[in-house]
DNA sequence: ACAAAAGTGTTAATTTTACACCCATGG
DNA sequence: CCATGGGTGTAAAATTAACACTTTTGT
């Protein structure tokens, strides 16, 4: 910060500062946010966004990184995590003043060893967009995520980040489609991104029940060309 | 947050909280930035954006345009204010931990009565595209909220938070080009701009040294309308 | 053979870009 | 009368949107 007034910072009464997660994955084909049950008061019973406190010898995104680890046993620098808002409404927790950096986190469907944090009664994964009651402002909280979710998507491949490293075409639109929440063509949306550069195709197949489908990974480099221009739409 | 172990937050040492304010307008047809000098150390001589201390009994929005006001004598619930990210390295202030929520503001170049603060020496406009090399980690800040404007020009009607209640198309298009750095086409611009529905034609001319300008003003509720691309916070 | 998902092109509509001259006023 | 900024239209190109059938596999 730029004051510089000869203050004593001890005289001033300092709030606490936490990280709190968003953590979104793609299961089941639908968009699903991780939280876990509060035990104590307030809002026990009541779901809540993880969340910790920052210590004082880390950066807030070591912080966030170090509850996602606690919480998903994920502790991957390549997962996709960005600070979102910080949310510091005096009463927001009735507890104490709380000023917390909220984050988001998108984690691959994949083999992800939920294990509950020790203060939690339960952790579960539950449809982003239709959450059950949240405790604090997490709702709040919750929709600043989906939103910068959706707005990245559209502008960025930060889909990639929610799907497992090779892909159909099919699973792609389809991730697309239940994180925008709207329904894409099909010939459109696959001439557009095979027209993207984002794409390189695997010499693979995925078969299954029926006709196998080619499947394709996230170009090399196409962490670069990131903000260049919208993928998709 | 989310967490809810039986934490004593007393045994948590907490650090400072702090917003700053990145004060930008269109001055002499560039964008400015408002800069203090800083008279003691760290970084005595250096200019900084300016912030202070979050009090306990006040939201960060509250503490923002209460700095806000300070700094620039504006305390006007319809300036445009911002909460851009939040700076939390920890080493980022010598002196202490401090936690810094980085916030936008964009004024209308007008009466700014810039009444400089009582703990800087001096405090003034700097082009924000070219600024003085600037204290702590504040170069990232001023990054962030440019990158901030941009792309809000680009997506919704901020530009007309930089813009007096009145204005001619020449104005308006020179504000856009101005903030973008890019030059645009006059034709192509009016005819976009005339079409989008954010304009209302006053009565008014601008009588100049020359041809007098029709005056246009941002239409009602256009607040809503325009949000239409990117959603951002 | 059939059910189910994979894959494939064309056309119309819309949006974006490029581009140059006349108009109204003040000095 | 002239210098200066205000104001105007059209055509080509690029992008987006709408739309239905054939292919391949497993059962």
């Amino acid at each position: 910060m730029g004051e510089q007034k000869q203050y004593d910072p001890d005289k001033y009464e300092r709030p606490s500062v936490t990280v709190d997660i968003v953590i979104l994955t793609l299961r089941e084909s639908k968009l699903q946010v991780l939280l876990i049950q509060r035990k104590n008061w307030p809002y026990a019973g009541s779901w809540a966004i993880p969340g910790g406190f920052v210590e004082m010898n880390e950066s807030l995104e070591a912080a966030a990184r170090r509850e996602l680890a606690e919480e998903t046993g994920v502790d991957d620098p390549a997962i996709h995590l960005e600070q979102l808002h910080t949310f510091g409404d005096p009463g927001r927790d009735p507890r104490m003043r709380v000023i917390s950096v909220a984050h988001m986190a998108l984690v691959p469907d994949g083999q992800l060893a939920l294990r509950a944090a020790s203060d939690a009664s339960d952790a579960g994964w539950f449809p982003a967009y239709d959450p059950p009651p949240l405790a604090f402002d997490h709702d709040q909280i919750l929709s600043c995520a989906i939103g910068r979710l959706r707005s990245q998507v559209e502008t960025t491949p930060a889909i990639f980040r929610l799907l497992p490293e090779t892909f159909t075409l099919t699973e792609l639109q389809s991730a697309y489609e239940h994180v925008l929440r709207e329904d894409l063509d099909k010939r459109n949306f696959r001439r557009k991104m095979l027209s993207s550069d984002l794409l390189a195709e695997t010499q693979q197949l995925r078969s299954g029940d029926h006709r196998p489908a080619k499947l394709y990974r996230l170009q090399e480099d196409a962490a670069g060309r990131h903000k260049a221009q919208r993928p998709y739409p």
